[in-house]
RNA sequence: GACCCCAUCGUCUAGCCUGGUCCAGGACGUCACCCUUUCAAGGUGAAAACACGGGUUCAAAUCCCGUUGGGGUCGCCA
């Protein structure tokens, strides 16, 4: 049989980092086997489900390259379907109707809290004549949950998991305006979808129970269950809002490359002995649900960021330049011209080896994109001091005498200028990058002169000498 | 509170299932040194963990029990 998975995502908020491995891992599972992998947009909660969320789910799937096959499936739309099924286990015997009003399940919630019993639906309705019925309550229908015995699931991640059936309350299904809960959607959903493989957050282990009863009422076939574990924050909870959790468009806006961050999901959680660089077809060759851990696992940035820097230099210049140039322009720098592209195509290379995001790189960039005079930044500023600014000044000639420039030519002359000024080559080539750069850091300093070219170095350097004492 | 899950360096993990090869390996981070025109990169090296307590066994990070700690779930949310 066909591996068939889903990602089911809530549209009530951006795709989370959380969201975006159970993506990762259906996505890898799924093309491991060479099955279908889906994505159900649940959208039954009609008061917090938005189109802008859904948008935004979509934009970071793609975004992350974790395409989906087939149609979108919108939850919602198939809501006469579920309630069609909750019908039916009514009819059967399997279900019936509660009466009882919002009110007084917060209060039995609550008086069970106060008394230290287990926080449940008590059953009041389950063998209550419907002729009780009060008037003017729309009922919800319930599932009959087993009493005795206990639930057992062979859960691919977390092993056999056993609950006592007394655990389980007779949930809603379907609301009392009729609309159907999460809780018989998914099953419906699942089943109706051929879904043979349910991979998603630990955090719905506990809900596996219940679903399972629903589909050994409608005597379907159990899917197979991974619950994955969650990711925490750095203080050892479940990534929230609190934590400033992040939607994969941030992570996007903060500079990171998509593979980068998809391999780093990917070690989250799942080892495949020491590899750490792996890259995505060599995950999906190597993915399975059985390496996954089963313990949770805290986000760390420090780790994103050495992944990113490692794709950042594997990455084409060609790349590169076209990300670098949409960010600056974003951030509202003139759009580049052809030579100012030709420099930074030049110069990309030993850019990107010292960067560890695009946002890092961009502004690096700048040393080529930008136009003169040069904008310094206090070390810089500083560096350009009397002395340096002499000895930038006798270099100049010498410069401008080249006849050749690239970078072998450029760097014997400067060192023949610190020989000959007794200095050491160090004591040149800084305020060399300070005039030219604007900056004390930079890639190596006759490659950005070759790159900029002979006449705009001795402007800059120019300049430089022009700005006064 | 009830139920369920988890527990190896600061962090992610390998090893655990199939006890001995583990005075526990790798990676990120940290520190030191080397290289060096800056920063990166690179090279070399260092510090750093089997939560605790009992068992079982000739032998336990590995198996069992308990304790502690952490986490998840208990909605007419998903």
């Amino acid at each position: 049989m066909s591996v068939v998975t889903r990602f089911a995502p809530s549209p009530t908020g951006f795709l989370h980092i959380g969201g975006a491995r159970t993506a990762l891992f259906n996505w890898l599972f799924t093309r491991h086997h060479g099955g279908t992998f889906s994505l159900r947009i649940e959208d039954t909660d009609r008061a917090r489900s938005t189109d802008e969320a859904t948008t935004a789910i979509l934009d970071g799937l793609q975004w992350l390259g974790l395409g989906w096959d087939g149609e979108v499936v919108h939850q919602f739309s198939r809501a006469g379907r579920h309630a069609e099924v909750a019908h039916q286990l009514l009819a059967e015997g399997k279900a019936y109707r509660c009466y009882c009003t919002p009110d007084e399940l917060t209060a039995m919630r609550e008086a069970a809290r106060a008394e230290g019993r287990p926080i449940r639906y008590d059953g009041r309705w389950r063998d209550r004549d419907p002729s009780e019925a009060p008037a003017g309550v729309d009922p919800v229908i319930r599932i009959k949950m087993p009493h005795d015995g206990d639930t057992t699931i062979q859960d691919l991640v977390q092993g056999e998991v056993r609950v006592p059936n007394d655990q389980l309350d007779d949930m809603i299904l379907l609301r009392g305006d009729g609309t159907p809960t999460y809780m018989l959607s998914v099953v419906v959903d699942d089943h109706d979808m051929g879904i043979t493989h349910v991979i998603r957050g630990d955090d719905h282990l506990t809900n596996a129970f219940r679903q399972l009863q629903v589909f050994a009422a409608m005597g379907w076939p159990i899917p197979e269950f991974a619950h994955i574990p969650l990711i925490h924050g750095p203080d050892g909870a479940k990534l929230s809002k609190r934590h400033g959790a992040l939607g994969v468009d941030a992570y996007r806006n903060l500079g990171y490359l998509p593979e980068a961050l998809r391999n780093y999901l990917l070690r989250l959680g799942w080892g495949h002995g020491d590899d750490e660089i792996i890259d995505t077809d060599q995950a999906v060759q190597w993915f399975d649900l059985g390496a996954v851990g089963k313990s949770a696992a805290r986000f760390d940035f420090a780790k994103l960021d050495s992944l990113n820097k490692h794709y950042l230099q594997q990455a084409h210049d060609e790349r590169l330049v076209d990300l670098v140039v949409e960010r600056l322009t974003a951030a509202g720098d003139p759009a580049p011209d052809s030579a100012a592209l030709a420099r930074l195509q030049a110069g990309m290379a030993g850019l990107k080896q010292r960067a560890i995001n695009l946002v890092g790189l961009a502004e690096a960039a700048r040393l080529y994109t930008g136009t003169r005079p040069v904008e310094f930044d206090e070390k810089a500023a500083n560096l350009l001091d009397q002395t340096a600014r002499q000895r930038l000044a006798e270099l100049a000639p010498a410069l401008k005498k080249l006849m050749s420039w690239n970078e072998e030519t450029i760097e014997a002359c400067t060192r023949a200028q610190a020989e000959f000024e007794n200095i050491k080559l160090g004591q040149l080539a800084q305020p060399l990058r300070a005039a030219l750069t604007g900056r004390t850091v930079s890639p190596g300093i006759f490659e950005v002169m070759a790159v900029l070219g002979q006449e705009e170095c001795l402007a800059r350097i120019n300049d430089v000498q022009a700005a006064g004492p």
